[in-house]
DNA sequence: CGCGTTCTTGACGCCATGTCAAATACTATT
DNA sequence: AATAGTATTTGACATGGCGTCAAGAACGCG
């Protein structure tokens, strides 16, 4: 059989920088393909849609991102933890010039317009996957502060609403790109999980 | 001068209520025109383009929503505004079949993909205000609970915090569609601001 | 009664997605 | 080493939606 002219992981990682700059409308393959440096046709016989080739790209980001999440929760006082977690994400959303979001807000957003539709319902699973995911490692870091005696309290329901927070915060960088009101609402959260002082 | 043959109003109506139903990607200007019994080319003429009616359609609907929060807010302790907000909130996200989800959010994400350009600014704007608008009313009523004593804190920094999560409500629901979660992450959000009995 | 202005109508161009068949390049088999 | 088989590449094609435009239609006004 004929070998593949291209580098799978390259071209996600092009069509991720892509959609992530331009959004999922916005992005053309023609673009990628021609920025990776292939035909249109090979991205549609590699990954079978537009859509598709969004999912595989974001999946490869979304590793990445929960790992680097995970370390951000795996340090420190349980304050330390959250405060690395939430600096992390609002690090990500304004990274890039310009800004660029939160790529998963907006995929799901973006993917998920269309109502009861088979690849729509696709893409909200990996998105619902990648939240469930983040919630369960802040859960994991509040459970041990409660072993610690650094938090008493719902993990699972604090968890929730951190989580909550965070994806509020990707709506507030896209209505208002102020990073400083992100971080005014970060750390006000955090003070409102632990109590003012933690 | 020639009459319009349709009702301006009605149009609204109609387009917004297929916007929110199939997203703007997922709505095809056709689709409107017929139900409104409209020529596409009118809908042309009378908006522009399909984002620009979007962005009336979305207009004339934030207007009967802000107000219906407003009168949410209005009334009651402040434990039992709060809550009213919030039900209200939830409410709007899961009404119509299958949950329409909140169209703010969506169409937020929807058009401020792409980086940089005019009429993304302008539907950015156009959403920004209204969250802006909101964030506003909650902070009257803080204020109003810190007059009464029903409150001590900070009433700026808590509204932006309540209409996060409001805004992070909206995304949980598009990605897990489980009322029974956003209604706790609700009563958890005013149990935090408020202290647990209030 | 016509004049001008605005709205309507339907055909058109454009562009992006997605499809397909033929050509191509490699592997495995004999 | 030649050949059969398989997966990929390639470029042309079909489809469909957005947006444009010129010609016609309907009304207010002089």
């Amino acid at each position: 059989m004929r070998p593949r002219e291209f580098n799978h992981d390259d071209v996600l990682r092009i069509a991720f920088d892509q959609f992530w700059r331009k959004g999922v409308r916005g992005t053309q393959l023609s673009d990628i393909a021609r920025d990776a440096g292939v035909q249109r046709g090979s991205l549609y016989n590699a990954f079978g849609s537009k859509e598709a080739l969004f999912l595989c790209a974001y999946e490869r980001y979304a590793g990445e991102y929960v790992s680097s999440l995970q370390k951000a929760l795996g340090a420190g006082t349980l304050r330390e933890r959250l405060t690395a977690f939430f600096d992390l994400t609002i690090k990500n959303f304004r990274s890039g010039s310009p800004p660029r979001g939160c790529p998963t807000t907006r995929g799901l957003m973006e993917l998920t317009s269309v109502e009861g539709e088979g690849l729509d319902e696709n893409g909200r699973k990996t998105f619902a996957d990648l939240v469930a995911r983040i919630t369960d490692l802040v859960q994991e870091a509040l459970s041990e502060g409660v072993e610690r005696g650094e938090f008493n309290g719902d993990p699972e329901t604090a968890a929730l609403h951190i989580v909550t927070v965070t994806r509020g915060l990707a709506v507030l960088e896209r209505a208002f790109g102020d990073e400083a009101q992100l971080r005014t609402i970060a750390a006000h959260t955090v003070d409102l999980v632990l109590g003012k002082k933690g």
